[in-house]
DNA sequence: GCAGGACCTTGACAGTGTCAAGCAAAAGCT
DNA sequence: AGCTTTTGCTTGACACTGTCAAGGTCCTGC
């Protein structure tokens, strides 16, 4: 049955494998490209190898949703470090890795935010979301009021604005037909924000 | 084949029965209880007879996406005819009757926005869904710098964040453990974004 | 009265996720 | 060493899915 090995063995080689297989399979054909027998394929396996390493299908999205979000961090992070060191440079720059990561990794920012099948109650699958969202709490924390506490306000505001942004598509490529034809960037979204945001 | 008639004759009863089947399991068990079949079944008519008024199950889909914007549509000018009369009033009715909606019809949301089986391209879908594009571009206006032009970046700093907002499910049931436990109501945060703002 | 089309059924096919049984090799134990 | 257990995978089967081809029935137009 299920792969219940102490949790600090070195990982079976093929669950690696196919967790790789899938996201491959995901970004080459997008959602319905990803499948349990197709993955199992492309990892050299028989049908039913998955079953073994994973809890169905759903357990597979979840793996590599929670392996996404490790290589959504480290987008964010980069694009962070990269920034002139201005809070409002380095906040741009996490939500510009943001976008760019979402443009970029459609299928796989799919699995992570929105497919039904994957079980968010996965503890490896929220530590690694909660620690994206601590990216972006920490860019917003200099605007918070009080720089102890961050203001759960702004960064909501925040996230849910860049993800929206996000999700409906206005940074990706100019979609044929759309209510706008050119939507502004979103740095200037995001200024428009932290205007009123004073800084100490 | 395909259902080619004249556009403005009465449409087939079993397409629209088709609709209502397909969007009563959707409600039931959300997107993964939608099925050619199961609607058919429903329906009371074999598993193929789908195939004479829909283009296959993305042609399902996106018939259910384009009737599923009418009430979304519906539901926000209802909430913004029932607000009191100010310009702040009848946005943040609109922006809460797009999250009422979002969070009582997840699976009809769900098509709406981030199937990717739906045929995005189809007249009748980006209709309604322009339809709904503009209720909220009318609700930004008052609060554009002139009265004549839109303000673009406002309208899609709106309609990013109230998405972003809802796809993430800060308006749905509590989530458990969450990175932020009690988060704050929309209407915060658009207050904040429009702060700024003056009429007139 | 009859050709033709609209509308639906039946039957089949490939592909999917999932389960049960089995098999080979490594590991653990006596 | 020899036996047993466990692990990791394969094979085969099942129900279910979307889709297609063929046929059948009924209504319409001529």
């Amino acid at each position: 049955m299920q792969r219940t090995k102490t949790p600090d063995a070195e990982p079976a080689p093929l669950r690696t494998a196919l967790i790789e297989a899938g996201m491959a399979l995901l970004q080459e054909g997008g959602m319905p490209a990803l499948t349990l027998r197709r993955a199992a394929a492309r990892a050299g396996v028989s049908h039913a190898a998955p079953a073994h390493h994973f809890n169905g299908l759903p357990g597979l999205l979840t793996a590599i949703a929670a392996q996404a979000f490790r290589l959504f961090c480290a987008a964010m992070d980069k694009a962070r470090d990269r920034a002139a060191d201005t809070p409002e440079a380095r906040l741009q720059a996490i939500c510009q890795g943001y976008l760019a990561f979402a443009t970029a990794h459609q299928g796989l920012f799919h699995v992570m935010f929105v497919s039904p099948e994957v079980i968010r109650s996965d503890p490896e699958l929220m530590e690694q979301a909660t620690r994206a969202y601590l990216i972006l709490r920490n860019g917003c924390l200099p605007f918070a009021q009080s720089h102890l506490k961050p203001d759960e306000t702004l960064e909501i505001a925040v996230w849910s604005m860049v993800h929206g942004f996000a999700v409906l598509g206005f940074h990706a490529p100019p979609h044929p037909q759309r209510p706008i034809a050119q939507p502004p960037d979103f740095a200037t979204l995001l200024s428009e924000l932290l205007a009123r945001r004073t800084i100490d």
